[in-house]
DNA sequence: TCCCAGGTCCTAC
DNA sequence: GTAGGACCTGGG
């Protein structure tokens, strides 16, 4: 491998914002001041300081790094096009959108996305990290970098369908073992195509998620499919609701008849429906916003979030 | 010791 | 169709 270097060229790009949003969990802070960053994308070892991108290591298969940088960062967007799009009047969001300038939408390796969301399930992003890193340990592939810190490829799809439940549960993974399990294997065999679904609209996406992985639904449900959706394949429909972005929604339409208490299939549909109609197709940018904010507020009141 | 966490699944009604 | 509870486990 030689070594490369590619400069970040986008116009608002605020990493520490981005990689502690939620939407990604295998990123490192290499110091207090959060500006220098590293992690591993895609096999791909990955240093970001300053405004530079720069590549330490890579894994046997690793995607091209030229082509990915663009493609992860979504420099395609927009951003203040896309932000100014939103209704002036939310004055939540409003707020949210001034308080954390670059925080962008990335745009993840699917496979490694919807593992890492069904690691998630009823556990709290410190666990979720130390589950992914767990998994990356034992599964995936030691790359050499030259520096003191050890880094791992995410573990591929055959990896974690072999892999034994008394190793999957020293991961830390708890009950969602077979539910990584498999969904490995249904990928492995070619019966949940990842790539396939990247062809899809929205609502055929989230039906083939949530349904074609088990004939029943198995680990993967609205929330997690809406992660996956907007994480990885930039599908900004996506609107992914948990108990976090819930209050926001009854904060604001706390006396709507149409906006229940719960987040039931029904109501999980529903409200989906009336951000998206509030939103537009970006809808996924703005529940990224509203997430930080709703986040970082509740912290302060109960002085409990880790970063 | 208790409670909660970027949900999903199962059961009872 | 839906409310209510179980579920592994680390960390506060």
């Amino acid at each position: 491998m030689r070594n490369c270097q590619i400069e970040l060229n986008i116009e608002s790009f605020n990493p520490a914002f981005t990689f502690n949003s939620g939407q990604v969990f295998r990123w490192k802070s290499l110091n207090d001041n959060y500006e220098d960053w590293l992690g591993v994308v895609e096999g791909n070892v990955i240093r970001i300081k300053n405004r530079d991108v720069l590549l330490l290591g890579q894994a046997t298969n690793s995607s091209d790094f030229g082509e990915l940088v663009p493609r992860y960062f979504s420099i395609a967007d927009n951003l203040a096009e896309i932000l100014s799009s939103f209704p002036q009047d939310d004055l939540f969001l409003k707020s949210s959108i001034s308080e954390f300038p670059g925080l962008r939408l990335l745009t993840q390796d699917p496979w490694e996305c919807l593992i890492s969301f069904v690691c998630s399930i009823n556990c709290n992003i410190p666990s979720i990290k130390l589950k992914l890193e767990n998994l990356s340990k034992m599964f995936g592939e030691k790359i050499h970098t030259g520096m003191d810190e050890k880094c791992y490829s995410f573990p591929s799809p055959r990896a974690l369908s072999r892999a034994e439940k008394k190793d999957l549960l020293s991961c830390k993974l708890g009950f969602r073992w077979k539910y990584v399990q498999f969904i490995a294997k249904q990928v492995q065999i070619g019966k949940l195509d990842l790539d396939r679904v990247s062809s899809m609209n929205y609502s055929e996406a989230v039906d083939e998620l949530i349904s074609e992985v088990s004939g029943k639904t198995f680990g993967v449900g609205p929330k997690v499919a809406d992660c996956v959706l907007l994480y990885s394949f930039h599908l900004k429909e996506a609107f992914p609701l948990d108990v976090w972005i819930l209050k926001y929604v009854q904060e604001i339409y706390g006396e709507n008849q149409a906006v229940g208490k719960s987040l039931s299939r029904k109501n999980y549909k529903s409200i989906g429906e009336i951000m998206r109609k509030k939103f537009g197709s970006n809808a996924g940018y703005a529940q990224l916003f509203i997430y930080e904010k709703i986040r970082r507020r509740s912290a302060i009141t109960r002085n409990t979030m880790q970063a």
